[in-house]
This record gives structure tokens, sequence and C-alpha cells, in this order.
RNA sequence: GCUCGAGUGGCGGAAUUGGUAGACGCGCUGGAUUCAAAAUCCAGUGGUAGCAAUAUCGUGUGGGUUCGAUUCCCACCUCGAGUACCA
């Protein structure tokens, strides 16, 4: 009987299907796992693009399924599961374009993907699946949404709170002395005055408290996509999804106060086994930077102005401030005399994007404001600019500027002609500003012949001393804004009352995500969710009703007689369902909470979380973050919901062009004609273009026709212009970088008419170059294919076999077949020399088996546990291999093999296990024990080498002696033949390693 | 600019408490089988010189430590990823 992969996997599928071979137990109560420990390995759940998985997808399921597999043989109760996180734009998008409902795209993509992942055999116990757009499960989402509303962050205890406790305060102490994180304009109230305020105003002091807020921002508005994004969803002024320009707006949203984690997150980071570069991202991300805040008299005016500086030991070395313009003092302060000057200046940068600014950072530019502030130390006018340079997201807009210590302050103040004080003992700056916090500051009064950390000490105590400053940690990280312009999103479980948020109770929830006529924004530009009928929400009878019942349409009106009041229009981001989407899994059939108390005991944490990279800044961040607040709530116990982090390499796709070329038309009243060329014969017309270019016209014109089959209209001569690379679709190439002609033409409308420019063999040869793998690259490889030519158990194997998991590479099928000729021969192995009949032999197996047998589950178990899956592929190879040349048939070698392969090559497995006479499956046997006395080997091939190089070797018992061996060695004839007579002036002997002889 | 990672045959890659560089696979060459092909099997395969035994060079570059360095240290070059006027 021959290996057909295609029956063995899709019997094995539905085998495991029906017997529910992956279910995990929660706690299992009886039976063999009863007591066994638990382990949890997640993947991060896709998002259901419509154009289905691609061969990059499965790598890290994969791996982290062979690990699943391996923690199942070593008796764990392993909790693997699967979902989706499908929410998101893109179906959205699709929908503003065909009307079709996102919830009925999403719906058609998961069944592909599910079908792809079965056919690639995933241990995933299917039952768990979540899908982040089901009302069950965003039901919870808008809960813990009102938790982090019903919260603040308090101080004392560093951690949430109830925002009861909050009130409870302020009604008896007011809120000066109250330690918790909070909006920075918060204003001093005392408990007299927090009690007459109106219940709108409370509620609007409360807000600037709430772990969730509502408050007007400057926010990343993209005007493309019509919706804001968050930091991380923005890469250099651009949307990370459709690379569409950003820019910056000031909008009322809904944000989350991650920012009073921040020194959490950080502290957290040394809890976890996650990779150093995603650490420090995180951390750079997070931006901590300790110095001080400074407070400047700004002279002939009532206002101060605090800067935030790491360096406050430099004070001496300022000589002028710089505000960003868009600093909210920078009006106040300007005198007439500069008024003009300033507000022209505030105009040029205002009209500079983000982008411009930051694409641009040698220009320097800026404005003096007339204004003078005070050296807080030695009384000196200092002259206050406005600058660019300064962003006024960071710190408090301002800096103090030492041009001697600081570059940026250094070339501004070279640019502008201010004097640059030097403050630093021997130090030159005649050139550059000195950053080093070696150098020893001096002219400056009481901290003079300090070293940097010394003085920045003593500063800091002086600043306090004073009542001018403080010691201030700072961070980078921003709040997040949590509300988007879209409609495939979670609903906010809001409603509005006198312009202010409510939220609905619990047992009102879902509150489901209403139809809609269209999917784009209100004529009047508001959401969405604007033009759903069925979105006003009625108090008196709990439930969503049509908007015509709301007295008034406006949010700000505080006239609502009925009870009925708007509802949110905006929804949540796409990291809200999936910030918690892992603690789902515990217990994701619980309708009364998000998981049990029991489940979530039991489970904790995930304990091998593999992804990508990517998440770095954005769901690993904000999934922490979420964790530690439902920590502190006591919703969860662990407050670290990742203890191991593995993040998989892309997979990269060798993408395939076509040579437009753009020749410039005689008639420009005629239509230009599409001519794609051939990549040989367009390197050949380039190197032609030059020669030519050299040489006259005529004689050009001339040695074009004789290029022959290169057919141009007559105009091009007048004009070699470039070739732009369009992408074309790998399908229509094959593996000589031949183009299918016909079936590019046919691809799109307007290559109906193309010309193609080929190699004199009619040959069409496309440029080859390895990007990223997607599908607008139209260099996709989807793992269909290889299912069905090679089977599932191939591409499993092949996967890991390509190289390191955490290393970005190419794909590449040139050597599946290795890997499937492998599996033949690990097949053939149990049957006997016809490869008809199924044999294996009861008998004792040789030394020499054992040996093997025993070699392979060491490596193996090894790089299981190193996650160095590649080596392990090769492991088996050797084992098969060297089993095949034993010809050894034995039951007892056999069947240990087929356990240490099952994780990796799972269908292969169950099937040979059947075969050796198994009922059960072979998914929780007990994984091989390695013993190493089958390893032990009475002798050594020793190489010798002569300083340092090894000439040849020799095989000695490991029994001998240090002398014993330098003797032999040096008897041995080769070895008189490698000294020629001389004598070596030592003899390095390491037994069981090596000899080395030094002449 | 800063942070992190990586440079090894024709290709993917292996080897680190410093100890035979190139495991395993692809590709290539020759052979067996076959009417032929596919599939399969056997042998060879880092460069240079040589029929060969063998010699010699060889892990981005230059230096260092060592009996011995792909591995450790210093300087540099190249590529990739992230981040970017963060005071």
């Amino acid at each position: 009987m021959k290996y057909h992969f295609n029956d063995i996997e899709t019997k094995w599928q539905k085998y495991w299907a029906k017997n529910q071979t992956f279910k995990a137990l929660n706690p299992p109560v009886s039976g063999v796992l009863k007591n066994a420990p638990k382990f949890y390995v997640l993947d991060m759940f896709p998002y259901p693009s419509g154009a289905g998985l691609h061969v990059g997808h499965p790598l890290g399921y994969i791996a982290s399924d062979i690990y699943a597999r391996y923690k199942r043989h070593k008796g764990f109760n392993v909790l693997h599961p699967m979902g989706y996180d499908s929410f998101g734009l893109p179906a959205e998008q699709y929908a503003i374009q065909t009307g079709q409902h996102p919830a009925k795209t999403t719906e058609e993509n998961i069944a592909t993907y599910r079908r792809q992942m079965d056919q690639i055999g995933f241990s995933f116990d299917w039952n768990r699946e979540v899908r982040t757009s089901e009302p069950d499960y965003y039901k919870h989402t808008q809960w813990i949404f009102i938790q982090l509303f019903e919260s603040y962050y308090c101080l004392d205890t560093d951690k949430a709170q109830p925002i009861l406790k909050l009130i409870n305060r302020f009604e008896k102490d007011g809120n000066a002395t109250i330690n918790a994180v909070c909006d920075e304009d918060t204003s001093l109230f005392n408990a007299a005055e927090w009690n007459t305020f109106s219940e709108v105003k409370k509620q609007e002091i409360l807000l600037k408290y709430r772990l969730t807020y509502l408050s007007e921002t400057k926010v990343n508005w993209c005007p493309a996509l019509g919706t804001v994004l968050a930091n991380d969803e923005v890469i250099n002024g651009i949307s990370e999804r459709g690379g569409h320009p950003v820019e910056q707006k000031e909008m009322k949203q809904w944000s989350m106060r991650i920012t009073a984690y921040t020194q959490r997150l950080l502290d957290g980071l040394d809890t976890i086994d996650w990779p150093q570069p995603l650490k420090d991202s995180q951390i750079n991300w997070i931006g901590r930077s300790e110095g001080a805040l400074v407070a400047f008299k700004i002279l002939n005016s009532e206002f101060n102005i605090e800067v935030f500086t790491t360096r406050p030991d430099t004070i001496f070395g300022v000589s002028f401030m710089t505000f960003a313009p868009e600093h909210e003092l920078v009006d106040k302060i300007t005198t007439s005399d500069y008024s003009d000057a300033v507000a022209a200046y505030k105009k040029v940068t205002a009209k500079r994007s983000e982008r411009e600014r930051m694409a641009d950072v040698k220009t320097i530019s800026g404005q003096f404001t007339g204004a003078y502030a005070e050296h807080p130390f030695t009384g000196e006018k200092i002259p206050i600019w406005i600058g660019d340079y300064v962003l006024a997201g960071y710190g408090t807009g301002a800096v103090m500027a030492v041009p001697c210590g600081d570059q940026r302050d250094y070339d501004f103040a070279k640019y502008f002609d201010i004097p640059i004080p030097n403050i630093f003992k021997d130090i030159d700056i005649s050139e550059y500003a000195c950053e080093d916090k070696q150098a020893i500051i001096t002219n400056s009064d009481f901290i003079s012949d300090m070293p940097a950390k010394k003085a920045i000490k003593r500063m800091i105590y002086e600043l306090g001393q004073r009542g001018i400053g403080a010691g201030k940690i700072n961070y980078r990280l921003r709040d997040a804004v949590f509300s988007r312009q879209r409609y495939w999103g979670e609903p906010f479980p809001v409603y509005y009352k006198d312009g202010m948020p409510q939220m609905i109770a619990k047992k009102h929830l879902p509150i489901l995500l209403p139809e809609v006529e269209k999917y784009l924004p209100t004529e009047d530009g508001k959401p969405p969710l604007g033009n759903a009928t069925q979105w006003a929400w009625d108090t008196n009878l709990n439930k969503v009703v049509n908007n015509n019942l709301i007295t008034s349409n406006t949010i700000e009106n505080s006239l609502n007689a009925n009870g009925i009041y708007p509802l949110e229009l905006n929804t949540m981001p796409g990291w809200a369902g999936s910030s918690w989407y892992f603690n789902r899994y515990m217990d994701p059939d619980n309708t009364e909470e998000f998981a049990s108390q029991e489940a979530l005991n039991y489970w904790k944490n995930v304990d091998l979380y593999i992804g990508g990279s990517e998440h770095a800044t954005g769901h690993l961040l904000y999934a922490r973050f979420w964790q530690k607040f439902l920590f502190d709530k006591g919703l969860v116990s662990v407050d670290e919901y990742v203890k191991k982090l593995i993040n998989q390499g892309m997979i990269l796709g060798t993408s395939a062009f076509v040579y437009r070329w753009n020749y410039e038309s005689e008639d420009p009243q005629k239509p230009k004609k599409l001519i794609f060329v051939s990549k040989t014969k367009m390197e050949k017309v380039i190197k032609e273009r030059k020669t030519i270019e050299n040489s006259e016209k005529g004689a050009l014109k001339k040695r074009i026709s004789e290029t022959g089959r290169i057919k141009i209209p007559q105009a091009v001569y007048n004009n070699w212009s470039n070739f732009t690379p369009i992408h074309t679709d790998i399908r229509f190439v094959n593996a000589s970088n031949e183009l299918d002609i016909e079936a590019f033409k046919n691809w799109r409308e307007e290559y109906k008419e193309a010309e193609f420019v080929t190699e004199s063999d009619g040959k069409f040869i496309v440029g080859r170059e390895v990007e990223k793998m997607s599908k607008s690259k139209y260099n996709v490889v989807n793992p269909d294919d290889i299912c069905h030519n090679y089977g599932a158990d191939t591409l499993r194997m092949y996967e890991m076999f390509l190289g390191p998991l955490e290393q970005a590479k190419p794909w590449n099928t040139a050597g599946i077949t290795g890997v499937h000729s492998f599996l033949k021969k690990l097949w053939r192995l149990y049957h006997s020399g016809d490869q008809e009949t199924f044999y294996v032999s009861d008998q004792k197996p040789s030394d020499e088996a054992l040996k093997t047998l025993h070699k392979t589950i060491k490596k193996v178990e090894e790089d299981i546990v190193n996650f160095s899956f590649n080596t392990s592929v090769a492991t088996f190879m050797i084992a098969v291999n060297e089993l095949t040349a034993q010809n050894c048939n034995k039951r007892e070698i056999l069947e240990p093999l087929a356990i240490l392969i099952e994780p990796y090559a799972p269908h292969i497995a169950e099937e040979l296990w059947e075969k050796l006479g198994h009922t059960d499956s072979i998914a929780k046997v007990p994984f091989p024990k390695f013993e190493e006395k089958y390893l032990v080997e009475s002798t050594k091939v020793y190489p010798i080498s002569f300083n340092g190089k090894m000439r040849f070797t020799l095989e000695l018992s490991l029994d001998l002696s240090k002398e014993e061996i330098e003797k032999i060695v040096l008897a041995h004839k080769k070895t008189q033949k490698q000294l020629k007579g001389r004598i070596p002036k030592k003899v390095i002997v390491v037994p069981g390693k090596i000899v080395n002889l030094v002449e």
C-alpha cells in the first residue's frame, strides 16, 4: 500500500472532529488528565480577510500546534484554541463598495479560513472558537468598557478603584488631597464646592478621572478612511491600512487612560519571557524619561511657564526658551512689535503637515516673540522664541534651551545668532554641543565642579527648596483614542443625557449593532451609525428604539421629557475585542460573565503565545493594559496575560513584474498604446538606449530598426523614457519566469489590447523580487495547492524546515520534494520490501537501531523546547535514513518513532499508529523516554590537529588516559608524517574531544 | 540619527559552557532501473592545484585573546527591522 496522503489526511481530520480528540477540559475531573498540569498555547487570532490564508499565516500556527501536541504527549491538559478578530476595516470598505453587509462577508471569509485551517490538521479545540463581532462576545467587550468607565486610577494603592470611592472622597474632602491620575487641567475644589456643583458639572469632573473618558483631543484624522486612528495605526504620517494621509484634528472622542499604567507596563516586562527586541519597542514606545519640571517667570506678564528637562543641571547654560508654535501662551505673551511675524510663522508651520515636518528635520526655523522670561537662578532676561522643533504634544510644549548642551538648541542658536554660554569645564563647544553626561559642570554657582549625575540631584533638591520645580518622570506614551467613526465595530453601551455619557446596565447588554442603509458617514458628517433609524435609548423600556422618539436630537439638549436619549454614534476600535479574547477562550460559552472565576483561576494565563512582532506597540500593549485593569478589579488572577512569547518571522513572497514602457507619444491626441517589455529585452533596450543616446539622431533611427523585433511606434525614437515595473499575478508565471501572456491579457480589461515585446524565442520573461506576501502585490501562494499536491504533513514539515521560526524568509517551493520524499521513506519503513504490505516485526531491535532512536528522542525534545523546529526535521531525516540503511522494522523502534513525529506530521503518524494495532488516537500517548544507556560509546573518533588544523582522525578507546592518548598519537605514522621529524612544543589532549599538537 | 537583529557553499540553512566548519534538504554531475518519462535507488559535490594520495585557502573586513575562534573582545563595512526633532 502506497502513501496516499490525501485519503489519510481526510480520514484523520474527520476522526479528530468526530472524537473531539483535542477538546480541552476545564479542569478535567476524571480520566488520565485528572491531575494533569495545564498548558495554554495561543496563536494570535487572524482577521478573516477576503483573500483567505496564504502560506505565511500557518507558519506560527504550525509551530504552536507542534508545541501543543508535544505537551499533550507530555501529559499536560492543553488549551489550544482559535478564533477570529472579525470586526475591522476591510469588510466595511467592501460593504461600502458593494452594499454587502459586513456580517455576511465576514461569515464567508471565516468559512474559508476554517476550511483551510482544517485541511492543515491543526489540533485546535474548535468548541472554544470566539468571534469578536458576535453579540455573545462583544456583550462582554461592552461590559469591560463600562468597568473602565466606572473606575479611576488611585496612586495610593497603585491600582484601579471604583469611581464611587472617588465620589465619596470628593464629598468629604474635595479633590486637593486626592492622589489619583487625572487630566492635567483638572481644577481644585473642596467638599463644599463639590456638593454645590450641578450633576452635569460633577460628571464633567469625573470624566477627568475615569479610565475611559470623553474629551476634546487632538486626534489622527484620516479623511480617506473617514475615521480617527490610534498612534500605532499611523506610520510616518500615513495610515497603516491603505496608506492614506493623516492629519491632526480636534475632536470629541473616547480615550483610554493607558498612561495611568505606564510604570506598571514597564515593570511588568521584567517578569515575562518575551523577545528582547519586542520588549525594547514597548519600552521605546512608552518612552520613560527622568528629569525635572522647572518654572520660569515670564516678564511683564502674569504667566509662568513650566518646562520639562532631563538635564536640570545645565540650567545655567540657558540662553533662550523655545515654545511650540501651537502653545497656548504664545499669543498671550507675544509683544505687539512681533505679533505679525509670530502670526505669519504660526501660519507657515500649521500648513506644514506632520509628515513634512518629520521628513524635513534639517531645516531650522523659528521666530522671536518679543517676550522674555526670567532665569530662576541668575535673574537674567531670557528671550522667548517659537520654533517647530519643539513639539506641542510632548512634555509641556516648551523647552529651556541650553545650546551648549543640546545639539538642536545649539543649531537653533547658531542659526539665529543667539549666545551660546559654555558651562562645561575644558570642553570645546565651537563646533558641536556637548551632550556627554561625563562632562564636569562649571560657571554654575552651587553645582559647579560637579559631574552631571550629582549636579542633577542637587539641582532637583534646590528647585524644590525654592518652590520653582521638582523631579518629574515624563512619558512619551499618550492616552489611546478609543472611538472610530466606522460601522463595523462594537457599539458603545452609551447614551447621552444632558450631553453627558451614561452607561447602560449590564443586564441590557449587548447593545446590538443597528442596521443601516449605507455604511458611509451621514451627510452632515456624523459616523455611519448616524444613518440608523433604530438608534435611541429608552430609559423606561430599557431598549433601543426609533430615533424619532427623541425629543431633541442634540446630545447637548437637557430637556428630555420622555426619557429617550440618543445613543453613541462611534464604535470601538479593532483592538477592543482583541484586548481580552485570550480570557474568553477559557470559558467561551459563559453567558453571564466574560469567563467564570473558576475557569480563569484554572487556566490563569497563556503559557506560550506565537505571533508577529508587528503587534508590539498595538495589541500586545493594549492587551497588557486591559489585563492589568481586570487584575486590579479582581476579575482575573494574573496581571500579565502571556508568560512566553515567540515572534514568528514573516514568510515573504516573490513578486513578478512586467515592465511597462513609458514612451512619449508622437501624436498626443492619439491614445498611447500599452507596451510591456520582457525583462532581458528591457535590459537590452536600456543598454541600447545608452549607446544610442550617444550617437546622432539619424544613426539612432537606423540602429533601432536594425534591432528588429522591438516593434515601437515612430515617436518612441524621440524619447526613450523609463520602464515602470508592474506587479503581475505570480499564477501567470512558470518556474522559468515565463509569463503566460494570454492569461495576463485576460486579467485586466486595459491589458486586452496591450502589446508585448518578447525575447527572440518568443518567450516573455518577468522580473522577480522578494517582498512581503500580500494580495495587492499578487505574490500570494496559498496552502491549498500544496495540501492537494503533497499533503498537509508535507506542508507542515516543509514550513518548519525552511529555517528558524523567528527569521523572515522568502517562500520557495524548490525544496518541498525533499520533505515529501522523506515522508514516503518514513512510510516505507513500516512496510515490507514490495511497499505494499504493512510489516513490522516484534523481534528485538539491534543496538544500532536503539542508538538511532534514542539519539533522535534526545535531539527532537531539545529542539522542541528551544523552538528549533527546522533542526528537528533534519533529525527525523537522519533517523529515517539510518533506520532504512539498517533495514530496521522493529516495533520497539517504530512505535516510539511514530510518536516522536506526530507533532510535526500528525496524519501519517495516526495512520501508522493504527496500523501498528492501536485503536485509540496517538495524540495523547506518552512521549518516548530518552535513555542515555543506548548512547554510551566505548570509543571516540578523535580529530588530530596540528596548530589547530585538523589533519586526520583516529579512533581511540575512551578509557585511555591523557598520557596514553598522547603516546599513541605521537607514535602514529600519520603524525610522524605531519611532523616530518620535528618535535611538537606542546601536545594538548582533551579526552573525548580533541588532540592538538603545537609545533 | 538612535535602538535591535543578521552577514557561513550555487541556494535554504547546520554547528556557540571556544574543540573535526558546511549537518539536513534543494540544485548540479555521473550511474542503475525504464521502450521512454515520472517516481525510485546508488555515488560524487566549498574554492584552488593535482590522475591520485595530498597540499593550500576558506564563516562580511581589519586587528586582538587562545594550543585552538563561525563562536569571546575592539574597530569598521553591508543588509534588514523598529523608531524618529521626546527636550
